[in-house]
DNA sequence: GACCAGGCACATC
DNA sequence: GATGTGCATGGT
């Protein structure tokens, strides 16, 4: 069986037990919640490092109802008041550097405008979002696919778990060895991928776990070639 | 009360 | 270059 097949199968083993993750819309299916707009799908990216979702949704409904879900207003407000807002979703003193970073990099290089960075290429606009300090690869990537929808694969310590314990990849494979896996063997589908990583952070929260054995997870009875990482 | 969550930068070896 | 550590809240 190809990679490609063998990573076609996972996807539909995870959709046929969770179905749709509900993760940041995709506009050209239609599928999540309606109303997102692309600048609080990056305030999300950037909030969520290491946190739980339900933190994040907390710290930007504070941002909505202080009316600061704005670049403008979220770019003039001092540092103070922007940390008391996005405290529910943890480490917000340096959450507050790292969306401050974002948006001094918007307002310093595209006038404050998401529409300006929306015309960048994608390479160019993952590179300078790496460029900003607090932004690393799953942030620009989660940015780049749930934000611009551009057919970017979003890895994370989920993925690589399933991957390494299913003998796609050695342990020691990095970042972009786990991206490339997915976007080589895959057709660049920005639905496809949206849901892909929600599936894997799914599987990976209730049943792939470090040292976790695998019963009852629907890859279950795909090939191992470790029961546990 | 321990453990975890939709990471990242920085220090140290 | 690899490994360790700080950052912090809220749910289970």
């Amino acid at each position: 069986m190809s990679t490609s097949e063998k990573l076609t199968e996972i996807y539909e083993l995870l959709f046929e037990r969770f179905g749709p993750q509900h993760w940041w819309p995709c506009t050209r299916l239609g599928t999540g919640w309606p109303g997102d707009s692309q600048f609080e799908i990056i305030i999300g990216a950037i909030l969520t490092q290491n946190t739980n979702w339900t933190n994040v949704e907390k710290a930007i409904a504070n941002l909505k109802n202080a009316n600061a879900l704005s670049a403008r207003v979220l770019y003039e407000m001092n540092l103070e008041e922007l940390a008391a807002l996005i405290k529910p979703a943890g480490y917000f003193n340096i959450k507050t550097r790292r969306l401050k970073s974002f948006l001094t990099w918007l307002f310093d290089e595209y006038d404050g405008r998401i529409e300006n960075i929306e015309q960048l290429s994608t390479a160019r606009l993952r590179e300078d979002l790496l460029n900003i300090k607090g932004i690393g690869n799953e942030t620009a990537d989660s940015i780049l696919l749930y934000a611009f929808e551009r057919p970017i694969f979003v890895v994370d310590a989920y993925t690589a778990r399933v991957v390494i314990r299913h003998g796609l990849l050695e342990g020691s494979c990095d970042y972009e060895q786990l991206q490339q896996l997915f976007q080589f063997s895959l057709t660049e589908d920005v639905a496809l991928f949206n849901e892909y990583h929600a599936l894997l952070v799914r599987v990976g929260k209730d049943f792939c776990k470090p040292k976790a054995k695998c019963s009852g997870c629907p890859l279950e009875n795909l090939p191992h070639t470790i029961e546990t990482v």
